[in-house]
DNA sequence: CCAGCGATCGCCT
DNA sequence: GGCGATCGCTGGC
């Protein structure tokens, strides 16, 4: 398989770009055992200062240093006292948007990710900001890497178009703060994609109303 | 299929 | 000290 990496131009604009264009593109992890190659069919924007749900809100803190840096690095972040998520770096340095990865397709090595995660079913491998992670043997210590080097041990490649027709968006999962912007973008009828829940917040007001499936 | 809940700890208030 | 950009298991229908 040809795997063309990613241009940083691409990301250097604001994670509300970016996320719809990343649908479809591949994240190539290279492990001891061998290489996985897996198609993002779930992601989210997180804008930052402007954003009361982004981690970055209330300004530069040691855990979220890289999203204040340059385009294209991994913001790899701790939570629940047991998983990590991986976010995509975007916009200009000194803004801190980024694209969290929430699901990806295997279409390559599965069977390296078959037991690295044995007995999980295959739609479960990386369905989930935590699974994915799992799945791809990301940490902490990826934290910074840069995602568009064609030498690095985890990187994004371009990957077959996805057709605009496909593309939906809906409220961002397990989110509380602006429960109400869109900022979940998937690809429809993908197995991977999340099933919805709405964060605490808006679970209480009762604005539940779509699936997250359709 | 869905709701509920415990696990487990770094981070920020 | 409280709480997560979560997950996997349990029990109910």
């Amino acid at each position: 398989m040809r795997l063309r990496t990613l241009t940083r131009a691409l990301l250097a604009r604001p994670a509300l770009e970016v996320a719809p264009a990343l649908l479809g593109a591949r994240l190539v992890r290279d492990l001891p055992e061998g290489r996985v190659v897996a198609r993002l069919v779930e992601v989210e924007a997180y804008d930052g200062g402007s954003d009361p749900a982004s981690h970055a809100y209330r300004g530069r803190t040691a855990r979220n240093a890289v999203m204040f840096g340059r385009a294209g690095h991994a913001y790899v972040y701790f939570t629940y006292g047991m998983h990590f998520c991986l976010n995509v770096v975007c916009g200009e340095p000194g803004v801190a948007t980024a694209v969290l990865l929430r699901a990806v397709a295997i279409t390559d090595g599965v069977d390296i990710v078959r037991s690295r995660r044995a007995g999980i079913r295959d739609r479960d491998l990386a369905r989930g900001p935590g699974r994915l992670c799992k799945a791809l043997a990301i940490d902490r210590s990826l934290d910074g890497i840069d995602l568009c080097d064609p030498a690095g041990p985890l990187r994004l490649a371009a990957g077959e178009p996805v057709d605009a027709s496909a593309i939906r968006t809906g409220p961002r999962v397990g989110v509380s703060q602006a429960a109400d912007r869109e900022w979940r973008f998937w690809i429809d009828g993908e197995p991977a994609v999340s099933a919805y829940k709405s964060g605490t917040k808006a679970r209480r007001t009762r604005l539940i109303g779509e699936t997250g499936r359709s």
